[in-house]
DNA sequence: GAGTTTGAAACT
DNA sequence: CAGTTTCAAACTC
């Protein structure tokens, strides 16, 4: 196994460090075997030549003149990747679960995919060529949200309890590696004109994917887990290489497949057809299994019990729910999706109601058949299949487009299909739930938020009062806003109006729950025993509502008020300031559950164990994850890490920043690791404020800067968790127009 | 659905 | 930084 994923990554790697030789990659076959790169990496690999070609074939097709940044690489890559996989694993529905047979069952699926997917495709891809060309813009945007995707997709699994187990992790990593493997294949071929980099960054993705696949993916069955295209991945095995290569090969010829995969991925957003969407749920799964992953810790309880975690959603139900359950759990033969979750990562979500609505949300929309719920941030995790699909690409879209939109168009056009799909498509279908209402929240229960709506009569939805636009995401119809100016045409006035409440508060965007990592958890802290340890950023400052109405945030978010909060007369069911606990009864405990789902929702952890993270990514990729090693707090950090967050929640801050900022997930990870210090910082330094790191607290920050923070301070506890926050890219915006 | 309460966000 | 105002969600009726 590791010799595979060596081999493949050093390929990979090789592929990525050689741009030019990419190309060259990209020449047939032989001449790639020829070329110094591909020896070098036949040198470095202990796999031969075979395998390397079936690689480099797909790179060929797949490479194109753009280098990909290493680290929008591999998020692409997963991204792809994981809509391979979902693909391929739903594909094995049509199959049954795909046992080795490789090479010729792929085929087979591949074109009865192939059929079923036809009609789409040309959707799709048309949908993939304006998000690649959006991207190619806005690349740098997408490449983040991916990156997002795969970390959490990563870790995801090996945390989420619905992996159920390592085979489940080796699953997903497995068919992230597949993926990856199958991506290249696939995409070259239908996307190829669009999308060089994609392809590229497949590459890179495989090949880190690969690695943490071959490692866990020894302890799983490939056969179970993967689909013909997996057992090309097949780099783990050595066997399995061999005959993954040899599939790989078959698959590339059979390249329809591939592409119809692709496209289909591209057309989540139109895609609802049934074909479609099964292979968007494919896609969907997976990208929800990233997206979703931070969820899952406490969703476990609310959805079923098993999978709920790894489905994050409530959303069972539906072809959703079905894919989720995959996502944990092979439902079907043909769904494998290897969900997973990691830990740590989640979305974001930035806007607490978001998550809770968007928890909800997935329920009730599950059912709705648009299932759109869902703001882009957080709640694109949740929602259905289809919307989840749609969420994710928007997700993706939103995030990268917000910071690579920054420059505005480019953003839109990706965003457009995703945002769209996401966005606007969503707050369709979120429009069909609840029309209207002032609150949407207030379902509270409610649940529809999956988007978040916002009522705002004066602030024109351009500063944090809106909920849509703190959490990151532009108003879609169901908002009862007037003057509206948070939406795709306004979108330069939208990030200029961040950027300058950012330079303000750097973490104004940034979630406002942070979510420990468990082990940590502790402690310490006051309430240590908050859902999840999560805290909230800045705490809260409630004086008649005792934390326990959702005026409080801390208590919205399902947190437990910690040190920070300066809240009076604090009897926060999630965890009192003082850290005095709270026993709820059944009842209460289930709403706060309730709550804290959806605040889970948003809050993003970062696990630092290596192990969920570490398996994956965090090697190569750069992806926040790394960072979620990252950042221990420090109890100097003036605040308590906060999240950075979300794109899919809006707020996060590092992920968040990335989004607006433009900034690189990777990046603000890659800051991070080498800060360490707070989450914050990364966030806010990609993005707006350079100062940035600055101003971790709130710009009037009170609360913040307590050295302790919420999360735990104590030294001791700190060193061993680290937070992360991850923004959610809020707008994702920069999507399309309207 | 209207009105009130609440606390964050924004402003001074 | 503190105090005040504005705002919109949360809540109540």
């Amino acid at each position: 196994m590791g010799k595979d994923g060596v081999n493949l990554e050093k390929q990979s790697e090789g592929v990525v460090m050689d741009t030019p030789e990419r190309k060259q990659f990209t020449s047939p076959v032989s001449k790639i075997e020829d070329s110094p790169v591909f020896n070098y990496l036949n040198s470095l690999s202990p796999i031969k030549t075979f395998k390397s070609i079936h690689i480099t074939q797909t790179f060929n097709s797949l490479t194109f003149s753009s280098p990909p940044s290493v680290f929008t690489s591999p998020h692409v890559s997963s991204q792809r990747d994981s809509r391979f996989l979902r693909r391929h694993q739903f594909s094995d529905p049509s199959k049954p679960d795909i046992s080795c047979g490789h090479g010729e069952s792929d085929k087979v699926a591949s074109t009865e995919e192939a059929t079923d997917i036809a009609h789409n495709i040309e959707q799709q891809q048309n949908f993939d060529q304006g998000s690649l060309a959006g991207e190619s813009s806005a690349e740098p945007l997408y490449e983040t949200s991916l990156a997002v995707e795969l970390p959490q997709n990563l870790s995801c699994e090996c945390v989420s309890p619905d992996c159920g187990g390592t085979s489940n992790c080796g699953m997903e990593i497995e068919s992230v590696s597949e993926l990856a493997a199958s991506s290249m294949e696939v995409i070259p071929h239908a996307e190829i004109g669009s999308g060089k980099e994609l392809v590229g960054r497949e590459v890179h993705l495989e090949g880190p994917s690969n690695i943490d696949a071959n490692k866990e993916a020894a302890g799983c069955d490939w056969e179970n887990l993967f689909s013909d295209e997996v057992s090309a991945v097949g780099p783990d095995n050595n066997s399995s290489l061999l005959e993954g290569s040899h599939d790989m090969q078959e698959v590339v010829t059979d390249q329809d497949i591939p592409v119809s995969h692709n496209q289909s991925v591209a057309g989540d957003t139109s895609e609802k057809v049934g074909n479609e969407t099964a292979s968007t749920l494919q896609r969907g799964m997976r990208r929800r299994c990233l997206v979703f992953e931070m969820v899952g810790s406490r969703r476990k309880r609310l959805d079923d019990g098993s999978s709920s975690s790894s489905s994050s959603m409530p959303l069972q139900s539906h072809e959703n729910t079905a894919s989720s359950d995959k996502c944990v759990v092979p439902l079907k033969p043909g769904f494998n999706i290897p969900r997973r979750r990691l830990p740590g990562i989640g979305l974001h979500l930035n806007t607490l109601a978001a998550t809770s609505v968007d928890h909800k949300v997935a329920k009730h929309e599950a059912l709705v058949p648009g299932g759109q719920p869902i703001s882009v941030s957080g709640s694109a995790a949740y929602i259905n299949s289809s919307s989840i699909q749609q969420m994710s690409n928007s997700a993706l879209v939103v995030y990268s487009s917000d910071r690579d939109i920054c420059p505005v168009g480019d953003g839109t056009p990706i965003s457009e299909t995703a945002a769209q799909g996401i966005g606007y498509m969503v707050n369709d279908g979120l429009n069909h739930n609840s029309p209207k209402k002032k609150r949407r929240k207030s379902d509270s229960d409610g649940e529809n938020d999956a988007c978040k709506r916002c009522n705002c009569k004066k602030s024109k939805c351009l500063k944090l009062y809106c909920e849509c636009f703190a959490a990151g995401v532009y108003c879609v119809e169901p908002c009862s806003c007037q003057e509206c100016f948070n939406k795709p045409i306004y979108e330069d006035t939208v990030l200029a109006t961040r950027k300058q409440i950012e330079s303000r508060n750097p973490l104004a965007f940034a979630p406002k729950v942070i979510r420990k990592s468990d082990s940590i958890i502790e402690i310490g802290e006051e309430s240590s025993n908050t859902p999840a340890s999560a805290r909230h950023k800045r705490g809260c400052n409630c004086k008649k509502s005792g934390c326990l109405k959702k005026y409080c945030e801390c208590y919205q978010g399902g947190v437990g008020c910690s040190i920070n909060c300066r809240c009076e007369g604090c009897k926060n069911a999630f965890g009192r300031k003082d850290g005095t606990e709270v026993e709820l009864g059944e009842e209460e405990e289930a709403k706060h559950e309730n709550n804290a789902v959806n605040s889970s929702l948003q809050i993003i952890t970062i696990q630092n164990d290596a192990e969920q993270n570490s398996s994956f990514a965090i090697p190569a990729t750069p992806l926040q994850f790394g960072s979620q090693s990252i950042q221990p707090f420090s109890s100097k950090s003036k605040k308590p890490p906060r999240s950075s967050f979300l794109s899919i929640g809006g707020s996060s801050s590092a992920m968040y920043s990335t989004g607006f900022g433009k900034l690189n997930p990777l990046r603000s990870l890659s800051k991070i690791q080498n800060d360490q210090k707070d989450e914050m910082p990364e966030i806010l330094q990609n993005n707006a404020s350079p100062n940035s790191s600055v101003k971790l607290s709130s710009p009037k920050s009170k609360r913040v800067s307590p050295p302790h923070g919420n999360f735990g301070q104590s030294p001791g506890q700190r060193s061993s968790r680290r937070l992360i926050l991850q923004s959610i890219p809020s707008f994702p915006a920069l999507t399309p127009k309207h």
